[in-house]
DNA sequence: CACCAGGCAAGTA
DNA sequence: TACTTGCATGGT
Protein backbone atom coordinates (compact mmCIF):
# COMPACT_ATOMS: atom_id res chain seq x y z
CA UNK A 1 0.00 0.00 0.00
CA UNK A 2 2.74 2.29 1.00
CA UNK A 3 4.91 1.74 -2.53
CA UNK A 4 1.13 1.98 -4.20
CA UNK A 5 0.02 5.81 -2.86
CA UNK A 6 3.51 6.73 -3.47
CA UNK A 7 3.47 5.34 -6.74
CA UNK A 8 0.09 7.11 -8.13
CA UNK A 9 1.78 10.69 -6.21
CA UNK A 10 4.83 10.31 -8.80
CA UNK A 11 2.66 9.57 -11.44
CA UNK A 12 -0.04 12.90 -10.48
CA UNK A 13 2.88 14.89 -10.24
CA UNK A 14 4.45 13.60 -13.49
CA UNK A 15 1.42 14.19 -15.07
CA UNK A 16 -0.04 18.09 -13.75
CA UNK A 17 3.07 19.19 -12.30
CA UNK A 18 2.73 21.24 -8.83
CA UNK A 19 -0.61 22.59 -8.12
CA UNK A 20 0.45 25.76 -6.16
CA UNK A 21 -2.44 25.28 -3.40
CA UNK A 22 -4.04 26.79 -1.34
CA UNK A 23 -5.38 29.42 -3.44
CA UNK A 24 -5.52 32.20 -0.92
CA UNK A 25 -2.93 35.08 0.48
CA UNK A 26 -3.41 34.60 3.92
CA UNK A 27 -4.38 32.00 6.36
CA UNK A 28 -7.82 33.72 6.79
CA UNK A 29 -8.65 33.99 3.55
CA UNK A 30 -8.16 30.80 2.89
CA UNK A 31 -10.20 29.44 5.71
CA UNK A 32 -13.25 31.58 4.07
CA UNK A 33 -12.28 29.43 0.91
CA UNK A 34 -12.58 26.21 2.81
CA UNK A 35 -16.03 27.31 4.02
CA UNK A 36 -17.61 29.17 1.03
CA UNK A 37 -16.08 26.00 -1.16
CA UNK A 38 -18.14 23.33 0.86
CA UNK A 39 -20.10 21.11 -2.10
CA UNK A 40 -19.27 24.59 -4.94
CA UNK A 41 -17.29 24.80 -8.02
CA UNK A 42 -14.43 27.06 -6.69
CA UNK A 43 -15.00 29.19 -9.62
CA UNK A 44 -17.76 30.64 -7.85
CA UNK A 45 -15.87 30.62 -4.44
CA UNK A 46 -13.34 33.04 -6.50
CA UNK A 47 -16.41 35.26 -7.64
CA UNK A 48 -17.54 35.41 -4.00
CA UNK A 49 -13.99 36.22 -2.52
CA UNK A 50 -13.61 39.06 -5.40
CA UNK A 51 -16.55 40.84 -3.97
CA UNK A 52 -15.39 39.90 -0.29
CA UNK A 53 -11.95 41.88 -1.15
CA UNK A 54 -13.48 44.44 -3.34
CA UNK A 55 -15.85 45.48 -0.14
CA UNK A 56 -12.80 45.41 2.10
CA UNK A 57 -14.54 42.64 4.03
CA UNK A 58 -11.67 40.01 3.10
CA UNK A 59 -10.01 39.94 6.71
CA UNK A 60 -10.84 38.85 10.65
CA UNK A 61 -11.79 42.64 11.98
CA UNK A 62 -13.87 43.07 8.81
CA UNK A 63 -15.54 40.08 8.95
CA UNK A 64 -16.59 40.26 12.09
CA UNK A 65 -17.70 43.60 11.90
CA UNK A 66 -20.06 43.10 8.43
CA UNK A 67 -23.68 42.01 9.08
CA UNK A 68 -24.87 38.84 8.48
CA UNK A 69 -27.55 40.20 5.96
CA UNK A 70 -24.92 42.12 3.93
CA UNK A 71 -22.24 38.76 4.25
CA UNK A 72 -24.73 36.90 2.80
CA UNK A 73 -25.42 39.51 -0.06
CA UNK A 74 -21.50 39.81 -0.41
CA UNK A 75 -20.93 35.90 -0.93
CA UNK A 76 -24.20 35.58 -3.65
CA UNK A 77 -22.05 33.63 -6.07
CA UNK A 78 -20.90 30.97 -4.00
CA UNK A 79 -24.28 29.40 -3.61
CA UNK A 80 -25.64 28.23 -0.07
CA UNK A 81 -25.42 31.97 0.84
CA UNK A 82 -27.24 32.59 4.33
CA UNK A 83 -26.02 29.07 5.21
CA UNK A 84 -22.40 29.86 4.64
CA UNK A 85 -22.73 33.49 5.67
CA UNK A 86 -23.65 32.28 8.94
CA UNK A 87 -20.89 29.81 9.53
CA UNK A 88 -18.30 32.13 8.36
CA UNK A 89 -19.97 33.80 11.66
CA UNK A 90 -19.62 31.22 13.43
CA UNK A 91 -16.43 30.60 12.61
CA UNK A 92 -14.77 34.25 13.13
CA UNK A 93 -16.69 33.87 16.41
CA UNK A 94 -14.88 30.67 17.48
CA UNK A 95 -11.64 32.33 16.04
CA UNK A 96 -12.08 35.81 18.34
CA UNK A 97 -13.17 34.14 21.44
CA UNK A 98 -10.58 31.48 21.83
CA UNK A 99 -7.38 33.20 19.76
CA UNK A 100 -8.38 36.97 19.83
CA UNK A 101 -8.23 36.32 16.06
CA UNK A 102 -4.92 35.61 15.72
CA UNK A 103 -4.14 32.24 13.50
CA UNK A 104 -0.41 32.75 14.96
CA UNK A 105 -1.68 31.86 18.24
CA UNK A 106 -3.66 28.97 17.39
CA UNK A 107 -1.13 27.82 15.74
CA UNK A 108 0.50 27.32 18.34
CA UNK A 109 -1.89 24.33 19.64
CA UNK A 110 -1.57 20.50 19.13
CA UNK A 111 -3.14 19.49 16.33
CA UNK A 112 -5.66 16.50 17.89
CA UNK A 113 -7.32 19.70 20.26
CA UNK A 114 -7.42 21.81 17.02
CA UNK A 115 -9.33 19.58 14.94
CA UNK A 116 -11.59 18.98 18.23
CA UNK A 117 -12.43 22.70 18.37
CA UNK A 118 -13.08 23.43 14.73
CA UNK A 119 -15.53 20.29 14.48
CA UNK A 120 -17.49 21.87 17.55
CA UNK A 121 -17.96 24.51 15.33
CA UNK A 122 -21.47 24.58 13.47
CA UNK A 123 -20.33 24.82 9.86
CA UNK A 124 -17.43 22.78 10.25
CA UNK A 125 -16.88 19.63 9.34
CA UNK A 126 -14.17 16.81 8.51
CA UNK A 127 -13.24 18.35 5.44
CA UNK A 128 -13.30 21.87 6.13
CA UNK A 129 -11.61 21.50 9.32
CA UNK A 130 -8.74 19.63 7.47
CA UNK A 131 -8.28 21.95 4.89
CA UNK A 132 -7.81 25.09 7.40
CA UNK A 133 -5.61 22.74 9.26
CA UNK A 134 -2.96 21.77 6.24
CA UNK A 135 -3.52 24.80 3.61
CA UNK A 136 -4.22 27.50 6.59
CA UNK A 137 -2.22 26.51 9.91
CA UNK A 138 0.55 24.51 7.92
CA UNK A 139 -0.45 20.91 10.11
CA UNK A 140 0.60 17.79 8.58
CA UNK A 141 -3.39 16.58 8.14
CA UNK A 142 -4.37 14.96 5.14
CA UNK A 143 -7.85 16.35 3.35
CA UNK A 144 -10.61 13.93 1.96
CA UNK A 145 -12.89 15.15 -0.40
CA UNK A 146 -15.59 13.91 -2.81
CA UNK A 147 -12.88 12.88 -5.47
CA UNK A 148 -10.13 10.83 -2.82
CA UNK A 149 -13.39 8.25 -2.00
CA UNK A 150 -14.88 8.38 -5.60
CA UNK A 151 -11.02 8.22 -7.13
CA UNK A 152 -10.01 5.03 -4.36
CA UNK A 153 -12.87 3.16 -4.64
CA UNK A 154 -13.20 3.33 -8.24
CA UNK A 155 -9.62 1.87 -8.18
CA UNK A 156 -10.08 -0.47 -5.75
CA UNK A 157 -8.05 0.71 -2.86
CA UNK A 158 -10.83 1.15 -0.58
CA UNK A 159 -14.38 -0.28 -0.63
CA UNK A 160 -17.17 1.81 -1.79
CA UNK A 161 -18.59 2.12 1.95
CA UNK A 162 -15.35 3.74 3.23
CA UNK A 163 -15.83 6.70 5.65
CA UNK A 164 -13.95 9.75 5.69
CA UNK A 165 -11.71 8.67 8.40
CA UNK A 166 -10.87 5.15 6.84
CA UNK A 167 -9.72 7.21 3.73
CA UNK A 168 -7.85 9.78 5.86
CA UNK A 169 -6.22 6.65 7.38
CA UNK A 170 -5.33 5.02 4.32
CA UNK A 171 -3.07 8.05 3.45
CA UNK A 172 -1.93 8.87 6.87
CA UNK A 173 -0.50 5.43 7.88
CA UNK A 174 1.07 4.95 4.44
CA UNK A 175 2.70 8.38 3.93
CA UNK A 176 5.44 10.13 6.00
CA UNK A 177 3.65 13.26 7.47
CA UNK A 178 4.93 15.90 6.03
CA UNK A 179 2.70 19.16 5.52
CA UNK A 180 4.17 19.84 1.60
CA UNK A 181 3.55 16.20 0.63
CA UNK A 182 0.12 16.18 1.97
CA UNK A 183 -0.62 19.21 0.49
CA UNK A 184 0.62 18.57 -2.88
CA UNK A 185 -0.74 15.06 -2.83
CA UNK A 186 -4.75 16.57 -1.96
CA UNK A 187 -4.26 19.50 -4.61
CA UNK A 188 -3.71 16.34 -7.63
CA UNK A 189 -6.02 14.50 -6.47
CA UNK A 190 -8.25 17.08 -6.91
CA UNK A 191 -7.00 18.12 -10.34
CA UNK A 192 -7.03 14.91 -11.57
CA UNK A 193 -11.07 14.25 -10.41
CA UNK A 194 -11.82 17.65 -11.92
CA UNK A 195 -10.36 16.33 -15.19
CA UNK A 196 -10.61 12.63 -15.25
CA UNK A 197 -12.97 11.58 -12.29
CA UNK A 198 -16.40 13.36 -12.91
CA UNK A 199 -19.65 12.10 -11.06
CA UNK A 200 -21.17 10.80 -14.02
CA UNK A 201 -18.27 10.05 -16.34
CA UNK A 202 -16.06 7.98 -15.50
CA UNK A 203 -13.30 8.15 -18.14
CA UNK A 204 -11.51 5.68 -16.84
CA UNK A 205 -10.15 4.42 -20.14
CA UNK A 206 -8.32 7.45 -20.36
CA UNK A 207 -7.47 8.10 -16.50
CA UNK A 208 -3.57 8.30 -16.14
CA UNK A 209 -3.70 5.64 -12.99
CA UNK A 210 -4.49 3.10 -14.87
CA UNK A 211 -1.35 0.85 -15.14
CA UNK A 212 -0.57 0.90 -19.26
CA UNK A 213 -0.79 4.64 -18.76
C1' DC B 1 -33.27 20.44 -20.39
C1' DA B 2 -30.57 17.63 -16.56
C1' DC B 3 -26.67 17.27 -13.90
C1' DC B 4 -22.73 18.67 -11.29
C1' DA B 5 -19.50 21.24 -8.03
C1' DG B 6 -12.92 20.85 -3.30
C1' DG B 7 -20.10 19.49 2.53
C1' DC B 8 -22.66 19.95 6.51
C1' DA B 9 -26.40 19.86 9.83
C1' DA B 10 -30.91 18.74 11.08
C1' DG B 11 -34.74 15.83 10.80
C1' DT B 12 -36.86 11.14 10.71
C1' DA B 13 -37.61 6.21 11.94
C1' DT C 1 -27.36 4.17 14.15
C1' DA C 2 -28.55 4.88 9.26
C1' DC C 3 -30.90 7.23 5.79
C1' DT C 4 -33.05 11.54 3.84
C1' DT C 5 -33.50 16.43 2.91
C1' DG C 6 -32.45 21.53 2.55
C1' DC C 7 -29.27 24.67 1.18
C1' DA C 8 -28.38 27.81 -4.20
C1' DT C 9 -25.33 29.73 -7.66
C1' DG C 10 -23.11 29.26 -12.22
C1' DG C 11 -21.01 26.10 -15.79
C1' DT C 12 -21.46 22.18 -19.20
Amino acid sequence: MRSRLAGIYKKLLGVFGPQGWWPGRTPFEISVGAILTQNTNWSNVARAIRALRQAGCLSFPALKAVPETKLARLIRPAGYFNMKARRLKHFVRYLDHSYAGSFRRMRRRPLKALRRELLAVNGIGPETADSILLYALRKPVFVVDAYTKRILSRHRIVGEDADYARLQNVFMENLPAKEPLFNEYHALIVRLGKDYCKKTKPLCDVCPLRKDK
